[in-house]
DNA sequence: CACTCATTCCTTTTT
DNA sequence: GGAATGAGTG
């Protein structure tokens, strides 16, 4: 033990030496312990508030500190935001210096893509290109569609998404299309095969992986090749995963076959296993929709043999009220191991609960509320807009509470990372960037190929996609071909105009591909341009970025709309170039994963000095970094707003005041419940990550009444209210009314026998406040009379169950219609 | 071929 | 209430 002394010399630049701690300074006994813990395999079992993020952080710079190369430390995490923050706090209680040179601190998905472009041909994946590119889920729709029309198979029978989420959970469990196909039994499971087949292949004509792919492929490389474990066991000999509770079987694959079975060379005296330190919290795990595995962290003592288990269960960031709400909640799980959860904070002051009108007075109380905590002058202090969070279950209901906030001119943020990479320009801008990256990538040329309107249409696009497969031709080798041979070449048959716009097309991704390319004539090494928009170095990624944008046309297609979300698109496209700046000055391929070589297991030191990396890398990586952001990343305090998010991106924050809007059933718990009664405990847990994301004041509120597509529907009150303990709360009913019932939380939503028949539910009667709201839930069969607000009163000949359930129905007036039960306001008159 | 307007279909949560 | 198709027109 020879840490402090060691640590506070080697580093010149910390930026405040008075705030240099000792790495043991302040830390509690258990905490300490799980510091100081170096070899083997270790589970810190971290409750919600238990300084966890401190702990990891101290213990990779005690690890740097008993003299372990910084480069040879791995921490994975899942969100970009969180990596980003570990590997802060290390550097500042290390230095950004040699000391910390070659520190891997990434997300598993990020990891992953590093690791596949390094070693991807070594490995020799199936069909996986170099240049692969990342699908998000809206290129992975175009594909899936694609693959089920390609099947002739109507996509109203295979709908996409779902599809998709099974495909998802099957490579979640490692199975691949073979396996999957294998398994599979009755029609819809062989249907779903075929699909998946079919889906893989496009994916890879495409030269594209998903994201569940990342991990996959990174698994099975990791298990079948040899040289690649080894090169990774070797080069990272300390493995951290942060949120282990959300880790589901290819991420615990991956784990355990980099951290390998031994820990070093044999014979060192290291008996204990790998070392392997995962940090977590089953009672926060709310990814089990992912395919998250709780068995993973509960299994980890035997897994890992001869693991030491700390647990973290003292809080130091809510008062003890909050706790004790948190921990009587967490207590009516019955799939859990108990964790005493206890705090010597302050009492602190009953948690609010509101009971509202509709959404929008929703929206107003919650206004209030943070208003008059501004005024607050007890624990933590008048707290700024910035210490205030607003959670909810759902995106939909962030939209009410934005425009109540908008109006009374209280800033917010919605955390929505992604939202910017998801608009139109911002989509097209990037379409062109891929295909520069990887010119295989069809998803992405179809989007733009048209955009702006360039004289290609759905005519010639259609002829040329008709003929390239018979000929083995790519989509873009077809374009080609059509371009520089003539269409009759490769019998394609256009008109005049069409191929000129196909041939300038191409003539313009050619010169985008020769900036990117290293020792193009426009190579790094040529001087300058002090271009109008100046000052970049030719070669650079902003300047690609840029010229793609002017060149493509996209700015003079959006400068010539003058309306005002054109102007606001101009405004996004150049805030692309100053992201893609801002990534190339940042950019370090230091850190970067893939340029560990595996025959010298050594930090690449000084090697990659300077700036010879060339714009096609950095692109790949800027590409990479931009697909893999998640919400939860853009979550920045230094701004001084309230920041509004949903609860799974809540994970991990905290707030001085919080408020949880839509305490109801059917949005918290989700009406899924109702179907998969095995998922209440996560919604549970949902909610004790909220709750315990406070650290002062919570505010927790429901509303009578909730529109859902324009359509009020009655809302009662969670029964996750209802297991706070009494005293502990502070409760007030502002809804106008007086029901009974409304207080207590529903036993009414139990689930309903599905059968043969089918739940007519809600029944969204216009506001009058009838009877009939108890035909909602009762089964509507053939023979059964009903009125429907437009077509009037009609009798049942026929249903068709499951999800998205319709039934014939033959009125007086208009005949038989076929109404999707879910959404045809359907009164029920007589049950026949 | 491009653009506008009507109709349809949804809504968990996210790397 | 809104995005994402589809039909119809210039």
């Amino acid at each position: 033990m020879h840490t402090e002394v060691e640590l506070q010399d080697s580093h010149a630049h910390a930026p405040e030496p008075a705030d240099a701690p000792s790495i043991f300074d302040g830390l509690t006994e258990p905490q300490a312990r799980a510091v100081r813990h170096t070899e083997g395999p270790l589970l810190v079992l971290a409750g919600p508030g238990s300084g966890k993020t401190r702990v990891i952080s101290r213990r990779i710079a005690h690890l740097v500190g008993c003299g372990i190369p910084a480069w040879q430390v791995l921490a994975l995490t899942f969100t970009n935001k969180a990596a980003a923050e570990m590997r802060e706090r290390v550097l500042r209680l290390l230095g950004d210096g040699a000391a910390t040179r070659g520190l891997t601190v990434t997300t598993f998905h990020a990891l992953c893509a590093r690791l596949l472009r390094r070693w991807g041909d070594v490995a020799q994946l199936p069909g996986l290109k170099p240049d692969f590119a990342i699908f998000d889920s809206a290129d992975q729709m175009v594909v899936m569609k694609k693959a089920i029309e390609g099947l002739s198979l109507a996509t109203s029978n295979w709908p996409p998404r779902s599809v998709l989420s099974r495909i998802s959970a099957a490579k979640n469990e490692l199975l691949d299309a073979a396996a999957f196909a294998a398994q599979a039994h009755d029609f819809a499971n062989k249907t779903v095969a075929k699909i998946f087949t079919a889906y893989e292949r496009g994916l890879r004509a495409a030269g594209g992986v998903d994201f569940d792919d990342l991990l996959v492929l990174t698994a099975r490389m990791l298990r079948e090749n040899a040289q690649v474990r080894q090169a990774c066991q070797e080069r990272w000999q300390y493995l951290l995963i942060d949120e282990y509770q959300d880790t589901n079987r290819a991420q615990f694959a991956i784990a355990s076959l980099l951290a390998g079975t031994g820990g070093g060379v044999a014979g060192e005296g290291r008996t204990q296993g790998p070392n392997i330190c995962v940090v977590g919290d089953p009672d926060q795990s709310i990814y089990g929709w992912r395919g998250a595995d709780l068995s993973n962290i509960l299994d980890f003592e035997k897994a890992f043999p001869g693991a030491s288990v700390i647990a973290l269960g003292e809080n130091f960031r809510s008062t003890q009220r909050i706790i004790g709400a948190a921990d009587a909640m967490i207590r009516k799980n019955t799939q859990r191991k108990h964790k005493a959860l206890f705090t010597a904070n302050p009492v602190g002051e009953k948690i609010d609960v509101i009971h509202c009108r509709d959404e929008h007075h929703e929206a107003a109380v919650v206004l209030d509320w943070f208003r008059a905590r501004r005024e607050d002058e007890g624990g933590g202090g008048k707290p700024a807009w910035k210490d205030m969070a607003v959670f909810y279950r759902t995106n939909a209901l962030s939209r009410v509470v934005e425009d109540a906030f908008r109006s009374a001119g209280v800033p917010y943020v919605v955390a929505r990372g992604t939202a910017f990479y998801q608009r139109e320009e911002i989509k097209n801008a990037l379409g062109y960037l891929r295909i520069v990256a990887n010119p295989d990538d069809d998803v992405s040329l179809e989007r733009v190929i048209n955009t702006p309107a360039r004289g290609i249409g759905d005519t010639s696009l259609e002829k040329i996609r008709a003929a390239a497969p018979g000929r083995g031709l790519t989509f873009i080798g077809a374009l080609l071909a059509v371009g520089t041979g003539g269409g009759a070449s490769v019998g394609v048959d256009l008109t005049a105009r069409a191929q000129n716009a196909i041939n300038k097309f191409m003539a313009t991704l050619d010169g985008w591909r020769d900036v990117a390319k290293p020792g193009a004539f426009m190579g790094a090494d040529a001087a300058p341009t002090p271009g109008a928009g100046g000052g970049y170095v030719v070669g650079s990624l902003a300047e690609l970025v840029e010229r793609v944008i002017r060149e493509s046309g996209l700015e003079a297609m959006y400068k010539a709309g003058r309306t005002e979300s054109d102007e606001e698109r101009l405004l996004n496209l150049s805030e692309l170039v100053t992201s893609a700046r801002e990534f190339e000055e940042t950019y370090d391929p230091d850190a970067d994963p893939i340029l560990s070589d595996p025959r010298t297991p050594q930090p690449p030191a000084s090697v990659n000095e300077g700036r010879s990396h060339d714009v096609l890398t950095m692109l790949h990586a800027y590409l990479e970094r931009v697909t893999l952001v998640a919400d939860a990343d853009s979550i920045d305090p230094a701004q001084g707003a309230v920041t509004l998010m949903t609860l799974h991106a809540a994970k991990g924050l905290e707030f001085g005041c919080v408020a949880m809007v839509g305490l109801e059933e059917r949005i918290l718990p989700h009406a899924r419940v109702a179907e998969m009664p095995e998922q209440l405990e996560e919604e549970r847990r949902l909610c004790f990550v909220g709750i315990t994301r406070a650290m002062h004041r919570l505010l927790l509120t429901n509303a009578k009444y909730r529109s859902f597509r324009g359509v009020p529907e009655r809302q009662i009150s969670s029964r996750f209210l209802g297991e706070l303990p009494p005293d502990l709360v502070s409760a007030s009913d502002q809804s106008g009314y007086d029901e009974p019932g409304w207080d207590r939380p529903s036993i009414d939503f139990a689930p309903i026998a599905r059968q043969a028949g089918v739940t007519a539910r809600g029944s969204n009667w216009s506001s009058s406040d009838k009877p009939r709201a108890r035909a909602g839930g009762r089964v509507i069969a053939p023979g059964a009379t009903v009125r429907h607000p437009q077509f009037g009163i009609g009798r049942v000949e026929g249903v068709t169950g499951g999800n998205g359930a319709r039934a014939q129905i033959r009125f007086r007036d208009v005949g038989v219609k076929t109404l999707v039960l879910e959404y045809a306001r359907l009164e029920l008159i007589d049950e026949g």
